[in-house]
DNA sequence: TAACAATGGGGTAATTGGGGGC
DNA sequence: TATGTCCCAATTACCCCATTGT
């Protein structure tokens, strides 16, 4: 993974040349999914997800993991 | 299919320049059309409904195919 | 009658959701 | 208000087989 070059006003941050990367919150992820959110910190919990955790304990996912997982070729 | 270009805040995302998507479960999808749930899973095994998966394997449908399908654009 | 497609039921294992409490 | 965690019932995936209709 790229490090982080600049952090953005709006909450986003640079990991590369041309890359914004953005944090998604567990509830975010689930109605992405169609699930709960109890179900996405399953998913963090059995290595399905990768997480970033914020101080306080909290799970975070990258919009860029999401959309990988959104785009995983299981078409059928 | 295009591109995920963005996830917003309330679990919709876009595909395109102006596309956003829902999903929903077998269930769901069962009683909209009046059938099983594995029924259902049969179509998406077959190709009659396109479907996304959740990183554990379960099935989820976008609104939009299931509108689509609703609008009767059949061949036969 | 045979062949074929579509649907549902049974069984099993894995996944999920809801309740409760923190 | 949202989240992290535990427990339990409901849902789902996947297999094979019976039924129905063409």
């Amino acid at each position: 993974m790229s490090p982080i070059r600049v952090i953005n006003p709006d909450g986003t941050f640079t990991t590369g040349p041309e890359t914004t990367e953005r944090l998604l919150t567990p509830g975010e992820v689930a109605q992405i999914f169609g699930v709960g959110p109890k179900t996405v910190n399953r998913w963090a919990l059995t290595g399905r997800i990768p997480s970033v955790r914020t101080p306080s304990g909290q799970r975070r996912y990258r919009e860029t993991d999401v959309i990988t997982l959104l785009s995983g070729d299981r078409s059928s």
